[in-house]
DNA sequence: AATACTGGCAACCGCCAAGTA
DNA sequence: TTACTTGGCGGTTGCCAGTAT
């Protein structure tokens, strides 16, 4: 029946990680490896938890982390893929190399959201904030042209001024969310009605790339059932 | 110089899906 | 099928450094 249990709260270190105990993790990482996160603390000698072994080990001690500032391109990628995706951070991470979730919610709640803000976009929905108060009388091609007139977010999000509404704010991305079920299993008929499949590579044009392996072009390896 | 305020970020918490016995 | 653990995720908190008063 199930396993143990996760960790000895009891016996565990929290807050801040010393030196020592990160060197110790990186030691034991680069030998094993990442592995069984709930036997490795006793294994390297931590007084940790296994998930706070592993958290620190992905946001923070990690070799391929890129660090330092957001880069104006990532800025604009994570925007885009938050207007895709929600708060769907591993997701926008997973296209973002040397960058964490963690990382990149940090950004967005403290960077990016701001900035939208202060160019009267609403960071939840990526509508100009006027728009939205005035979008039930306004029509798709009148919001496209106060999309165009903001100047400011010309220069810094490009690609939110493109003269098109909605779907087709970004020229380059296939916006389409297809509905359709797993190709493994052929869902019945009155199943596909409300699943969706997309693929963020094909989506981003990036079919083919090395993170995405589905092989499809414009069409979908991330599937997301109702 | 002292205090209050603010922003940035590392780390924790709680939940959930998947895996296992 | 059930009960349980693990790994992973998103939300939140708390600390610290920098800035304003």
């Amino acid at each position: 029946m199930g396993r143990s249990p996760c960790c000895e709260k009891g016996h565990t270190n929290k807050g801040a990680w010393t030196r020592e105990e990160d060197e110790l993790l990186i030691a034991y990482i680069q030998a094993h490896g990442e592995g069984c996160w709930r036997s490795l603390p006793k294994a390297a000698g931590l007084l940790r938890c296994g998930k706070s072994c592993r958290l620190r080990w992905i946001n923070y001690l990690r070799p391929d982390l890129k660090r330092g500032n957001f880069t104006d391109e990532e800025d604009e990628l994570i925007v885009k893929l938050h207007s895709l995706l929600g708060n769907k951070w591993s997701i926008i991470a997973a296209r973002l190399p040397g960058r964490t979730d963690n990382e990149i919610k940090n950004h967005w709640n403290t960077h990016i959201k701001r900035k939208l803000l202060s160019r009267g976009i609403d960071p939840l929905t990526h509508r100009q904030i006027n728009e939205q108060a005035a979008t039930r009388s306004i029509d798709r091609a009148s919001s496209a042209a106060v999309l165009r007139q903001d100047a400011k977010t010309d220069n810094e999000f490009p690609y939110l001024n493109q003269n098109n509404p909605d779907g087709e704010k970004y020229p380059d991305l296939n916006l389409e969310l297809q509905i359709s079920p797993p190709s493994s299993h052929p869902p019945r008929k009155e199943e596909t009605t409300d699943i969706k499949i997309i693929c963020f590579c094909s989506s981003l044009g990036l079919q083919n790339s090395k993170g995405c392996t589905c092989g499809a072009v414009g069409i979908e390896h991330l599937r997301f059932y109702a």
